[in-house]
DNA sequence: GGGGTACCCTAACGCTGTTAGGGTGCCGCT
DNA sequence: AGCGGCACCCTAACAGCGTTAGGGTACCCC
């Protein structure tokens, strides 16, 4: 059982000082969320001011795309763990990737709420993300993208509280899932 | 055939003046989205100062509110009417929801990248978009609400080009279509 | 001793939403 | 004739944003 990234494509292309800043917005994104992370908040909470920040990192858009690259990689990680322990693929991606949203909301926003900026991302990381579930459909990509279509609207329309506050989403789920797996 | 708003709750509740704004700030959302929608941008369209905007809308939440207010009318009109007049009310329904993305993206984003300003829309407007779906799934909350996943999901996946740019969607489309039928 | 590099600083620019406070002109009432 | 109120716009300012220019200090290695 890993824990922790312990060895992370998109952190050892960083300087340790890099890391370090990457690390702390990433704890200031999860408590507080993209509003909160600004560059000044970043730079106090490393102890320095934020115009020394871009001695570490280019812009504000490489260090979102080092924070987005993390999360492709908790991703693919999940979803690969996911699909492989199961023999329903798609209901266990569908779970993961569920779970994943939840345990980080900010940061699945972050991922997708905007177009991504790929010549930043670690190269690998988006398509990596991508393989369980191209597994989970035997390579079919309309089946593929028609059911992330589906788990990411579930997911941002309730991130965005567009269903109502009680709503029991699980039997919505339950519909989805049984749609796309029974019609293959 | 309608064409223009003739008659806008929305509209009718706000002074003259404050209609001309907002109709200025949805030909500059439309032009140049979002991030373009700045008071000192809108006030030098209108020909005023950015600070004046403020005796005509209490703030900019209030604008975008009323822009999203907007958007949510222009969405009852489109949706009930292909319901209405089609066999295939679903079928139908994810046109008509993708014809209204692709002709309004930056409108569409604006009513759905975060939380509605519920308390600043014109009543009722939300609701009156969502009818037609609920028709068209014959009142089954589940179905209705997973099939907008679907959409919502396609929708936004594309505008935010998070499927290649070559991908053709109308199979993907078409998939989730009958998915959904199939499942009633 | 000198060069390089790693690291941080202040000051500033132009942008953002927003508020405070002042002004002008017109319409209707006493 | 004067006065209240309203509709409307102004400048100045504040705190925040991302970012750049230019300067400084400490270290390590030749």
């Amino acid at each position: 059982m890993r824990h922790g990234p312990i060895a992370s494509a998109t952190l050892s292309r960083l300087t340790p000082r890099a890391q370090e800043i990457v690390r702390v917005a990433r704890e200031l994104l999860d408590r507080e969320g993209p509003e909160a992370l600004s560059m000044r908040r970043i730079g106090s909470l490393v102890g320095i001011r934020a115009a020394s920040l871009y001695e570490h990192l280019r812009d504000k858009q490489t260090l979102e795309a080092a924070l987005i690259s993390l999360g492709f990689e908790e991703q693919a990680d999940l979803f690969d763990n996911a699909v492989a322990a199961s023999d329903d693929p798609l209901a266990a991606l569908a779970t993961a990737y569920r779970q994943f949203a939840h345990k980080q909301p900010h940061l699945y926003r972050l991922m997708t709420e905007r177009p991504l900026p790929r010549d930043r991302l670690t190269p690998g990381v988006e398509a990596a993300a991508a393989k369980a579930l191209l597994d989970a459909t035997h390579g079919d990509l309309d089946q593929a993208r028609a059911f992330w279509a589906f788990a990411h609207g579930m997911v941002i329309l309730e991130l965005n509280q567009r269903f109502p506050p009680t709503a029991n989403l699980d039997p919505t789920w339950q519909k989805g899932l049984t749609a796309f797996r029974d019609t293959q």
